[in-house]
RNA sequence: GCCGAUGUAGCUCAGUUGGCCAGAGCAGCUGAUUUGUAAUCAGCGGGUCGUGGGUUCGAAUCCCUCCAUCGGCUCCA
């Protein structure tokens, strides 16, 4: 007999070899129909995988991020028989589970598949699904599976076999179809209920831009088709919430082909948010002492050849602008940060002038692949509110923890209520990347993994994500349908303050070097305004609100009496027009509620007669009549509300 | 940049296998209406069918080039 352990730390007495399904059986009928995949001793296994000696078991269903992730990688391997049923000869490259679903990679040879196919091998898939198709886990050799393809004339197979050792190789059997896999899996294909292929697109093979362009088809499955009606609500939500849309709808911002892509347009209405936030910001910077810079938008190619910057990017970037002047080449600037550095090196730096921290709102250009550009979010042209943090070693991680505190003012304020940060990492096995010395990596890394701590930030650390000349952290948020976005970042460099000689003088009258942080709390106003709208659906806070009131007169007679009532709340500040189009009362609500007008004021008869408003708050809310004076401290007290965030 | 899809009026979309002058709704303009909390009515204007080329008696429709957009891949200082 041997012990298992349950997470609420019971434990029975079971007989060796028992499986984890059958232990599932033991408890309860329900379960057993649940679990999807055990976890034994920390690792994930098979359910069927006898457990031989004393063992801490836990059972994964659905809400177990494993037990989704053997759902989908059986779900994987399910599409991949529907395709070998449908398209004989078909290779397969790598067909893994993600976030969301699945993928798998195939080269169908001559043949394509169309969206217009997908549906066919979905209900293949739920075919094969109700055969209840055990997955059969089966060691081989190394010499074993590459007889195995060779025969089936699978090159991409063979090759990741061969990067595997003998003796790890397994296959997994469900129905005809057999797969290289190290598992684990479900215990058939029953538990697939509801099959939905997303779409289909180009991908490398190994993620080579030099190798073979292999056919990627996504899905996702669920073990309920109730699951899979909410999630594809979930997709319709996030389509109405996309920021194109919204940009276009609510009239923020545009793209002209003939500006260019991937240079964006911003509307009236784009511009008072954005600087909005700017302000918004600013005024936090000045209350953290940071100091306003202004730089120029082109600088001499010399500038980034001294930061590197020339030597790592110059052959994908815009070109240098030439002079008339022979030899003089100029570059659209790709980043603040040297300009920073100069401006460090106006004067002379004492040990008592640190921290030194300059802000700008910095227009930078760089030139992103066409295929990479999207809507605000990647652009080449665009603002980061960026600051460079000049320090002493010794005031570090105290000006790090400021930066992170300011982050996380930011995301307070805009409702951005879960987020995780990402510690960024040398990749440890790939050191020639980066440029500057081991010990000054080191000493970087360690201050952000402090601050970090310090601050209580929920954290992951991801090696090989680092920028070239140093470590950092990134700022990932949770938006209100639950997608993730990376928003701001902080980032330890010891390597400008290098290139540039940047010096300050100690109380022992020697040169020291400062060393630099980069921060930019949005990481560029396009993309923060992007995740804004995508979080908000549109509806943005009041404070933020290009628009934030609109008075309506029941009829012409009333237009000089909203006239007054507007000027009065411009007055108070706020942003208010008349809407005073020759439209029905309930049209013009209609097309404000679109625009997401926080507030609409009906203006009548009434009204007139007592000086007061009829408000309405956006989504419909009456908030019955009042003085215009008493509106305008309701809408001061909700953007304080807003603002003060405690 | 690569793979795939798409591109018709300001917006959202129709336009059968190539065939008279390319359509609708919304938006716009004009007029009527003077409105009380999510679409008043009528009339009018508006398109080199993304661009350039080709096939054809004839092209929005078929073929090629380029441009842009979308979904991915790669990339992201």
């Amino acid at each position: 007999m041997i012990n298992i352990t349950f997470p609420d730390g019971s434990v029975r007495q079971y007989e060796k070899g028992i499986t984890a399904i059958e232990i599932a059986r033991d408890l309860s009928p329900r379960l057993a129909a649940e679990v999807l995949v055990s976890q034994v001793n920390g690792h994930v296994y098979d359910l069927q995988k006898p457990i031989e000696e004393d063992a801490s078991v836990r059972l994964l269903k659905w809400d177990d991020e494993e037990g989704k992730k053997t759902f989908w990688h059986s779900s994987s391997h399910l599409m991949a028989e529907a395709l070998e049923a449908l398209y004989p000869g078909v290779k397969f490259g790598i067909g893994p589970a993600i976030e969301t679903g699945f993928y798998y990679d195939v080269d169908l040879g001559d043949k394509t598949i169309t969206e217009a196919d997908l549906k066919k091998i979905e209900e293949k898939m739920l075919e094969l699904a109700r055969q209840k198709e055990h997955f059969v886990r089966q060691e081989v050799s190394k010499a074993q599976a590459m007889e195995t393809y060779k025969e089936k004339g699978d090159e991409y197979k063979c090759e990741l076999i061969g990067d595997l050792e003998d003796g790890t190789i397994t296959f997994y059997t469900n129905g005809n179809f057999t797969d290289l896999c190290r598992g684990p899996h479900l215990v058939d294909t029953s538990l697939i209920k509801a099959v939905k292929l997303t779409s289909i697109a180009g991908a490398y093979w190994r993620g080579d831009e030099h190798n073979k362009m292999l056919t990627r088809i996504y899905g996702v499955t669920f073990p309920q088709k109730k699951l899979l009606d909410e999630y594809l609500q979930m997709l319709e939500e996030a389509k109405k919430r996309d920021h194109r849309k919204l940009g276009k709808e609510l009239e923020l911002f545009a793209f002209s082909q003939r500006v260019g892509q991937g240079l964006p347009l911003w509307l009236p209405r784009g511009a008072v948010l954005r600087e909005k936030l700017e302000n918004f910001l600013k005024s936090v910077q000045k209350k953290y002492g940071y100091l306003p810079v202004i730089t120029p938008h082109i600088g001499q190619k010399e500038l980034y050849v001294t930061s590197g910057h020339y030597a790592k990017y110059g052959a994908d970037s815009f070109r240098p602008i030439k002079t008339p002047q022979e030899g003089e080449e100029f570059l659209l600037k790709p980043m603040n940060c040297p300009h920073h550095c100069e401006i460090y090196k106006t004067k002379p730096r004492s040990y008592k002038d640190l921290p030194l921290r300059f802000a700008e709102f910095g227009t930078v250009y760089r030139y992103e692949q066409s295929g990479e550009l999207h809507g605000l979010t990647r652009v080449r042209g665009f603002t980061q509110d960026d600051a460079h943090l000049f320090v002493r070693p010794d005031q570090l991680k105290e000006e790090f923890c400021k930066v992170i505190d300011i982050v996380l003012y930011i995301f307070k304020t805009l409702n951005f209520d879960q987020y995780t940060a990402q510690i960024s990492l040398r990749d440890p096995n790939n050191r020639d990347k980066y440029i500057g010395s081991d010990e000054n990596w080191e000493k970087a890394e360690n201050a952000i993994i402090e601050a970090a701590k310090e601050k209580g930030l929920k954290t992951v650390v991801e090696y090989g994500e680092a920028a070239f000349y140093g470590p950092k952290l990134d700022f990932m948020v949770k938006d209100a349908i639950g997608r993730k976005w990376q928003l701001g970042t902080i980032q330890v460099d010891y390597n400008l303050p290098e290139r540039f000689d940047l010096e300050y003088t100690g109380a022992d009258d020697k040169k020291y070097r400062p060393i630099m942080i980069h921060r930019a709390p949005f990481g560029s106003m396009e993309r923060f305004v992007a995740v804004l709208l995508e979080h908000t659906g549109g509806k943005l806070p009041l404070w933020l609100a290009p628009d934030q009131v609109v008075i309506l007169p029941v009829s012409e007679k009333y237009n000089d009496y909203a006239k007054k009532v507007c000027n009065l709340l411009n007055n108070c500040d706020i942003r208010a027009s008349v809407d005073d189009r020759n439209e029905t009362i309930g049209k013009r609500i209609r097309e404000n509620e679109l625009k997401r007008m926080p507030y609409q004021l009906i203006v009548g008869e009434k009204e007139t007669e007592q000086n007061g408003v009829s408000v309405r708050r956006q989504g419909g809310e009456d908030l019955g009549e009042m003085s215009v004076e008493s509106f305008a401290e309701l809408i001061r007290a909700e953007i304080e509300k807003q603002l003060s965030n405690n």
